[in-house]
DNA sequence: CTCCCGATAT
DNA sequence: ATATCAGGAG
């Protein structure tokens, strides 16, 4: 089966598994889901949820951001882990945000990669999920061992795997493609144990039982 | 490439 | 004990 066939069948699958595949980040804007997207590296949703519900309720601006003492801010993430890195990721995003876009969040990927503690994925994700722009595909840990299974794309730097699934994807459905692609990594091709005997590319996966 | 960080699964 | 978890900066 070549690439482009892989990906037919993968989309068409995913449509069944997750219909209306979603983040499972809360949010109520695109500049929460931008916090919430930076403060997910290495951590999963469910701390992060938990991080933000409180956190979203004290900081509704970047201005709030920047006017807490740095250690406050520290201790308010603390649990999502990295919370230094993450914390002066999150002040110098948020002052960028006020000082070169008026306080809000950019609508195309140029502009919010060059926010700090924004790369491609988050930047993907957040304008795909909360600005309905599809500009890029998130390309994550998930998203990047499931293509590498299922031989999909030679590649193991994030970039060039994108590269190649944005040819390989029409952009209506980038988004989508990497939602469900992120929840079957998470619930069937997992890294550690897969369930492959769940998995609906079992036939032709070349990587049977966790390989890489 | 390393570093940042802590909780959880295995 | 150790690998991993919705990464990005230096």
């Amino acid at each position: 089966m070549d690439t482009k066939d892989k990906i037919k069948v993968m989309l068409d699958s995913l449509q069944a598994f997750y219909p209306a595949a979603s983040l499972e980040l809360n949010y109520s804007s695109a500049f929460e889901l931008l916090i919430a997207v930076i403060l997910s590296a290495q951590c999963t949703d469910a701390r992060v949820n938990q991080v933000t519900q409180i956190l979203f309720k004290k900081y509704k601006s970047p201005q709030d951001y920047i006017e807490v003492d740095l250690e406050e801010l520290e201790n308010d993430i603390r649990p999502s882990g990295f919370y230094r890195n993450k914390a002066k990721l999150i002040r110098g995003c948020c002052e960028t945000l006020i000082r070169d876009y008026e306080s809000e969040v950019p609508v195309n990927i140029q502009d919010m990669i060059s926010l700090p503690g924004v790369g491609r994925k988050t930047a993907a994700m957040v304008l795909g999920n909360a600005s309905a722009v599809q500009q890029g595909i998130a390309v994550d840990t998930h998203v990047k061992r499931v293509v590498q299974r299922l031989g999909i794309s030679p590649h193991v730097e994030v970039d060039k795997i994108e590269q190649n699934l944005m040819r390989l994807v029409h952009p209506e459905k980038w988004t989508f493609f990497s939602n469900a692609t992120i929840l079957f990594g998470r619930n069937i091709c997992q890294s550690r144990k897969p369930r492959c005997s769940e998995c609906p590319f079992k036939d032709w996966c070349p990587s049977p039982d966790k390989t890489i």
